[in-house]
DNA sequence: TCTATTATGGATACTAACATCCACGATATA
DNA sequence: TATATCGTGGATGTTAGTATCCATAATAGA
């Protein structure tokens, strides 16, 4: 059963996005972020805690405090998200389920999914933590413009 | 959180492939079905049930009974099977999960992620039962030649 | 008709993912 | 020092997917 990444995951990538854009003047309070990212508050705020600790975001308790970067918006990727919350290796399953699949004993859909797979964490390590900002700030401040031009 | 195909759409697959082999010389009993895929038996039979319903499997009580293919395996997809079990429009969805993503207000990795959802569809539309159960039977009969020409 | 064999379908249990709540520690400010 | 604000972490609840069991219906063969 491939899942490209859990909803927790969906998550963070979101909530990291939204504190890269960095338009708001102090910290980013956990309750903001959830309220601007649209994700249930009470269950991100373990995800954060799990962020803290894999080294994506500084945690400042009391007033005034909140979350902030703890690396570049800018070279930090989906896929830096990804493997840390799932964990590496996530991609190394059999489509089929086959525990001795392997490119020397492959199901009939092996070297396509390997193909595949790789395709995909190449667009997950394309798209930086920047980029997903800009992306979620441009659908929501310039919804008419966008459309537009579409 | 994008999934493939779940589980049970797995063990589908897999029982399906096995009987599309049709080595066995009457019909194919659930419980043989089974331990050949190894796949669980008693949650399996229900998915049996499921593809009954759906036309891919015909159903014979009493001794001598079991299951039959009810479609031609060389022209019965992957894809045909997941649509059938995990409904159609499965792969609709944001990859960020935005409700309003679509191609006149795309999310950063709205484009590349629609092209890979159709090669992904493409890889499972490609793939017939027969195809399946050929490269099943190929790696339980030949392991060791397989791997010799390696 | 009796019996053995097969699928059926309903009930139930297990597990992991998802979600919520609250007492607590940390800290800035008055 | 007192208080309000913030994240922490432990406990707990909810849900969907996965898994198992058993009484029942169907049917072939004795």
């Amino acid at each position: 059963m491939f899942c490209l990444y859990s909803k927790g995951c969906e998550y963070a990538i979101r909530a990291l996005a939204e504190i890269s854009d960095g338009k708001a003047a102090g910290n980013a309070r956990a309750a903001d972020i959830c309220r601007k990212a649209g994700i249930p508050e009470a269950y991100a705020r373990k995800t954060f805690q799990a962020l803290v600790q894999s080294g994506f975001l500084k945690a400042v308790s009391g007033p005034g405090g909140g979350y902030v970067l703890a690396r570049d918006p800018k070279s930090t990727t989906v896929m830096d998200v990804v493997e840390a919350v799932e964990g590496k290796g996530n991609y190394s399953q059999c489509l089929m389920g086959l525990a001795a699949c392997n490119d020397r004993n492959p199901c009939s859909l092996h070297f396509t999914w390997v193909k595949l797979k790789g395709q995909m964490t190449d667009a997950l390590r394309s798209q930086t933590l920047w980029d997903l900002s800009r992306s979620m700030n441009r659908k929501q401040g310039n919804a008419k413009k966008t459309t537009r031009s579409a």
